[in-house]
DNA sequence: AGCGTAGTACGATGGTTCTCGTATTAGCTA
DNA sequence: TAGCTAATACGAGAACCATCGTACTACGCT
């Protein structure tokens, strides 16, 4: 038995504005987040039917793991994302939020609906 | 008499948040805009004591004004900054004081308090 | 074992950005 | 006019980033 593939998370007090913003500067991730928020938690990467290949999905998935944004684990062979709201609350109240409020919502993100 | 000199800058209804979040993203320029909320407004470039040459600074200042972060005018051979707090409150609601409340207020920023 | 699905690793490419130094413009003042 | 100050223009270098395709790994299912 091989050990379990762990992703790597910056903990809540490391949690850098630098990053997040940059994170969030993206249209891509922006909506990913978007759609996070408007209650798609726990969704596969796939399922964000984003303008993009795969491997770019990637890596906007990671960089927003990396910034703090979303947390990320395995569940078979997909990854569960969801938002980390309250980590990002704590350290920078009100800023997600805000921008989120400021985004519509996404249109034809879900093909088919859950 | 020759025309007087303007700068360009973006209506309040053209602000776009890829813009505003990649102006904010960058350390140099947050430092900027917090020491205008923290009340230098009407500073000229020269007087944030930035950590970069002159040219990378006026590179900054114009990323932020074309961003519609700030407001630039004449006045002499100076520039006048001020913050656009009423336009980005108006088209991202509670986005910049999230941001400015994220950030310490800058030490050292002013050689010779005003 | 074999196949399909979800995602990663890697390398490449083209574009953007941050940074600088030097030369220049615009306005003020002596 | 000459000199000073504040800022810009321009060109260059280095670093970074978004994007892609191809090859690969990990897991679940048949």
């Amino acid at each position: 038995m091989t050990s379990p593939r762990t992703l790597e998370h910056p903990e809540t007090g490391e949690l850098n504005l630098d990053a997040v913003l940059a994170a969030l500067a993206d249209p891509i991730r922006r909506r990913i987040v978007v759609q996070l928020a408007h209650g798609h938690q726990d969704q596969a990467c796939i399922g964000f039917n984003l303008p993009v290949s795969r491997s770019t999905s990637t890596h906007h998935f990671r960089v927003l793991r990396q910034a703090g944004v979303i947390e990320q684990r395995y569940r078979g062979t997909a990854i569960l994302n969801s938002l980390r709201t309250a980590c990002l609350d704590e350290r920078f109240p009100g800023l997600l939020s805000a921008i989120v409020a400021a985004e519509p919502p996404v249109d034809g993100a879900l093909p088919h609906p859950v």
